[in-house]
DNA sequence: GTCTATAGGAAGATAGAC
DNA sequence: GTCTATCTTCCTATAGAC
């Protein structure tokens, strides 16, 4: 019983990293299996199948956040590029990577996206205020994507905080209602 | 002669536009053949291979544009949005499509962006115009992602010139030496 | 030149031995 | 509970008939 939780653990956490790696299609039932040290078989047998797997694996907890105001908005999605410190979580990288050739990855991207364009949209005044939460949530993306997924070297050479300044002015430009 | 290169136009269009639907992994040799009305072998027969297929399908004449002032520029990345008119050429799509997933196509978009940071850094002034004309790149790429690829809706239901009305002052920001 | 048939391989999933 | 062996399916790619 707690022998088969650890086991599932590290299932998960080979399959995430896999996953994230090279996405969906590529990431094999035999290949996470062997970077778990456990048999392929019992990735099937805790399972069921490859799709529900990857449905555990992305599992994202939503953090929950409060409203605030537009200046802190700015800094909460600055801060959460996670240039910061260390990399986004494999989850969501693992989804990222998905989100475009697999069906099911695209969905929960859509609701993930969807999600934080509500949160955004409550802190922003005006009557845009989806609009605006849309174009920051997807500006974020890509800049995610450009950094953690396609490693462009234009991103990777700057400190995550030079990309914070760049980009701040930008950001406050989409958060107040006063710059159409 | 001729009819073969008609026969090939057919199948490059099929391709183009299965790539870009569903990626090149996705994307089955048989199922282009269907779509062009062709025999598979056929395909293998002009093409060699698959990856040489997807090659030929996403092949672009990369668009010349000489250096610019700052405003035009903005115009200009904004135009490119393609919400414009219709769509992004399918090569684009399919190539932005399967860039995460497939080695060869993430070379392919690294490539073309590198290119487009190039000339946006050429019109900025500044001694960070390569990063700033990363992130001008790079914000473009995740619009067009959530718009096309991913078709959020919050970006769908929005008429495009009101799209680029709100992202205009951000992407000013980006373009000025005098905003940091 | 075009298509039929099939080789050859890899994947997900399953049944049953240990 | 865990692993071996296999089934089934789908793909790219090739060889050879028409």
């Amino acid at each position: 019983m707690e022998r088969r939780r650890r086991t599932e653990g590290r299932i998960l956490d080979a399959a995430r990293a896999l996953f994230a790696e090279v996405g969906f299609e590529r990431a094999t039932i035999r290949a996470i299996a062997k970077a778990a040290e456990v048999d392929p078989a019992l990735v099937m047998q805790y399972f069921g199948s490859k799709q529900e797997l990857f449905q555990q694996a992305v599992r994202v907890t939503p953090v929950a956040g409060p409203d605030m105001g537009a200046e802190e908005l700015v800094e909460q999605v600055l801060g959460a590029l996670n240039l910061k410190m260390g990399e986004l979580p494999q989850s969501t990288l693992a989804m990222m990577r998905s989100m475009l050739t697999h069906p099911e990855a695209a969905a929960s991207a859509r609701q993930t996206l969807s999600r934080q364009i509500d949160r955004l949209a409550e802190s922003i005044p005006g009557e845009d205020a989806r609009l605006r939460a849309a174009l920051i949530t997807t500006i974020m993306l890509g800049v995610t994507i450009g950094h953690q997924l396609l490693d462009l070297d234009e991103l990777r050479e700057v400190p995550q905080d030079e990309i914070a300044r760049v980009l701040r002015p930008g950001l406050r430009a989409l958060t107040g209602p006063d710059v159409s």
